[in-house]
DNA sequence: GTTCTAGAAC
DNA sequence: GTTCTAGAAC
């Protein structure tokens, strides 16, 4: 057994500015048992900031001399520190510190560190922090590490820097990771907002993730200028002088903790888009109120809150001012400033239902609103999202009742979360209007109206639900009816039964959402913008009816007429036909072709198909396996595009590397790796299970931001998604290794 | 599905 | 200036 060998130890620390990676080495290397070097990208020109590939230069001539060395720098994302990982592979253990400390006090010690009096400095190194942040991946072990510490607090880099400083020559840390890891938290768009408030000239474009656990909330010693952000966070920047404290437009001194959840049946929504989709305050505030407008004509004893985080508000004071204009009765609409996910604890205002201004994908994550409400409703909003719907288009919405064991439903009294995607304007974020107001105010009248009414469908189920709460309670709180537009109370509501009662008689006007849907989805509003916004549950239309083009022919003819297409085709069996893609988007692609007639595309499949889709499935193996069998790196996929441009149906087998001049666009790389494909497996068992296949033929995932297969890190254009997936070699996401989705070499 | 190309983005 | 996208024609 070898025991003298001395060990060298690769150590890669990642933080951002002011996380206290120089003075982890410093205080490692004060004590140190064993020789290290720290390879500083602040210090490694002549004293001054140096590149990345002097600090490769001296990282590798350290370690040639048998030293271990400390790579001091932010590291954050995976590509700045994959060089770092494969340098000098022999022989030495590749270690990653993880200083993952709390935003507020990396931006606090950069300030501090520069030395620079005044809030604009502060701004600047908040940016630079946040833009640093915004990059963050936390390292895996898959990346090559052999060892993996997660600090994140002076606790846990204190018992860090114990540890290596205890290292003597001949030691070896154990593997594996430690210490505790944080979900990947972002960057606050909120912040962002706030900066440009502030002129800080180079600010970060926001990417929409959130950062959810950087500030504390109370935090303001330091600093005299709070900014809450739409999560509930405080930022400590400058010295801009106002401290803007929590504080609501409504009802001063009301007795609202007071209300009970049968009062009235309430919908709290934030103002859609005009976040981080940057729709136009001033219409968007018009939409506001004209949708408001008309449904509360229709509606019985509901009402409608608009929320916003900030006081001031932009959006609020606009469309306060337009609904008092409009004469709109205040106790039925009024807007409220505060934390949409605790406006009952901390507002004392009950809304039983919530809006979110959702992404697409109905995930959590993205800044403001919905990575608040996804965190403050706990993963059981997602997966109830996740049964209710898949994604989700512009202008459409999706009622997701709240599990009992969430924390909004135990503490906020919130029953349903509506989920709505807004039309966007912003050029960064997908299906972007570009300016195009006359679609993009459409658009938002159709978010409002699908959000209205779905509130609208879940208190038509829940009237009897609230009668007979309220017959138990007699609490009333009249106080929360105040005027808030200025005029007088019109309504005390005394008998809330009675109103319940009259709620049951709501009903809907033609739901716009359902129009070009059959008519018995048309009688249930929530049961059809469920299936309409949801591809997940069912196909509406039939879609058999799609004209193909000439061009769309030739795999048509194909099948019929296999025998004169003898140069095209690998193999002609009885039920289809085997043949590579004329123009493959990887190494490997194939195209195993139904020869029946009449089944144009997945849309057409149905339960008599299913012994067709099998031997699909089973020849596009075979296939698949006698490439394996060739080069066991490969990884291949079976599956469908949800609506192919080519007529007659057809299975791609196609090799995971993606490696093609022909593919050229964000088309073809979407068709592949969004929901549009619909992997062979799941086809099968859904055909088999309810008779047809699940289409997400929504045009918005084809025009998906590029997101690498492996480890989702999003590129700019092709170019760049090519040039990064021809490296990554990132495990696949676990819904792909499930359920042999994947085909790898045995 | 591709090709072509205007014009946006860099 | 070059690169890249996206829409129209096929």
């Amino acid at each position: 057994m070898e025991v003298d060998r001395e060990n060298i130890s690769k150590v890669i620390l990642m933080g951002a500015p002011g996380s206290g990676k120089s003075t982890f080495c410093d205080d490692v290397m004060r004590t140190a048992r064993r020789p290290w070097v720290r390879i500083c990208q602040d210090t490694i020109g002549n004293g001054k900031s140096g590149t990345k590939s002097q600090c490769l230069k001296s990282a590798a001539e350290a370690l040639k001399d048998g030293k271990s060395v400390f790579i001091d720098r932010c590291n954050l994302d995976r590509e700045q520190r994959a060089e770092f990982v494969k340098l000098g592979v022999h022989q030495v253990d590749v270690h990653a510190v993880v200083l993952d400390l709390p935003a507020r006090l990396c931006i606090s010690r950069s300030v501090k560190r520069t030395g620079h009096e005044g809030n604009l400095q502060g701004g600047k190194a908040a940016a630079v922090v946040n833009r640093m942040l915004q990059k963050k991946e936390l390292p895996k072990l898959t990346e090559g590490f052999s060892r993996i510490t997660f600090c994140q607090n002076e606790i846990d880099v204190q018992g860090a820097v114990s540890t290596y400083s205890a290292l003597d020559p001949l030691d070896t840390l154990p593997s594996g990771c430690f210490g505790q890891k944080k979900q990947d938290a972002k960057i606050q768009l909120g912040i962002m907002k706030f900066l440009k408030k502030v002129e800080v000239p180079d600010t970060v474009g926001s990417n929409g993730n959130s950062f959810q656990d950087s500030v504390s909330k109370h935090e303001t010693k330091e600093k005299n200028f709070s900014f809450k952000g739409p999560e509930n966070v405080t930022l400590l920047v400058g010295n801009a002088g106002n401290k803007v404290t929590e504080g609501r437009d409504f009802p001063k001194g009301s007795s609202a903790g007071a209300l009970s959840l049968c009062d009235v049946p309430t919908l709290a929504f934030p103002s859609i888009s005009t976040a981080d989709f940057q729709f136009n305050h001033e219409k968007a505030s018009n939409v506001i109120v004209e949708k408001v407008e008309e449904f509360l004509s229709n509606a019985g004893n509901i009402r409608l809150v608009l929320v916003d985080l900030t006081h001031g508000s932009k959006i609020l004071s606009l469309v306060r001012a337009k609904a008092a204009q409009k004469n709109i009765d205040s106790n039925k609409f009024f807007t409220f400033v505060g934390d949409i996910t605790q406006l009952y604890t901390k507002g004392g205002l009950r809304c039983n239902v919530i809006a979110n201004a959702a992404n697409w994908r109905l995930k959590p994550g993205g800044g403001g609103v919905n990575a608040a409400i996804f965190s403050a409703a706990g993963p059981s909003l997602e997966i109830a999202t996740k049964e209710q719907a898949g994604s989700l288009s512009p202008g459409n919405a999706v009622v997701v009742p709240l599990p009992s064991t969430s924390p909004l439903y135990k503490s906020e009294g919130v029953t349903h979360v509506i989920h709505v995607l807004g039309p966007n304007m912003n050029p960064q974020r997908p299906n972007c209007l570009e300016n195009d107001y006359s679609k993009g105010c459409k658009v938002l009248r159709e978010a409002y109206s699908s959000l209205f009414e779905g509130f609208a469908s879940i208190m038509k189920t829940q009237t009897t639900v609230l009668e007979a709460n309220c017959q138990k309670s007699g609490s009333r709180s009249s106080e929360l009816h105040k005027d808030l537009f200025g005029k007088s109370p019109t309504n005390h509501f005394p008998n809330s039964d009675q109103k319940i009662k009259r709620d049951s008689s709501y009903e809907t006007k033609g739901n716009k959402k359902c129009k070009g849907l059959p008519d018995e989805l048309g009688s249930d509003i929530a049961d059809a913008m469920v299936k309409k916004t949801h591809p997940k549950n069912e196909k509406i239309d039939c879609g058999t009816s799609k004209a193909w083009g000439s061009w769309a022919q030739a795999l048509y003819h194909i099948a019929m007429h296999p025998e004169e297409h003898k140069n095209d085709v690998i193999e002609i069996a009885d039920d289809v036909v085997v043949l590579n893609d004329l123009y493959p988007k990887a190494q490997n692609h194939l195209l195993v072709l139904a020869r029946m007639e009449g089944i144009d595309h997945l849309a057409d499949v149905r339960r008599e198909h299913l012994e067709l889709l099998r031997t699909m499935h089973a020849v596009g193996l075979k296939k698949a396996e006698k490439f394996l069998s060739d080069d066991k790196s490969l990884i291949f996929r079976l599956g469908y595009h949800s609506a192919p441009s080519m007529r007659q149906l057809h299975l791609h087998v196609i090799s995971q590397d993606f490696n093609s001049k022909h593919l050229k666009n964000k088309k073809h790389w979407n068709s592949f790796n969004t929901d549009f494909f619909r992997d062979s497996v799941d086809v099968m068992e859904e055909v088999d299970k309810y008779g047809k296949a699940i289409l997400n033929n929504d045009d918005s995932l084809l025009s998906m931001e590029l997101r690498c297969h492996r480890c989702r890190s999003a590129h700019p254009n092709i170019p760049r998604l090519k040039s990064h997936i021809s490296n990554c070699r990132a495990p696949f996401p676990a819904t792909l290794l499930q359920n042999c989705r994947l085909l790898l070499a045995a």
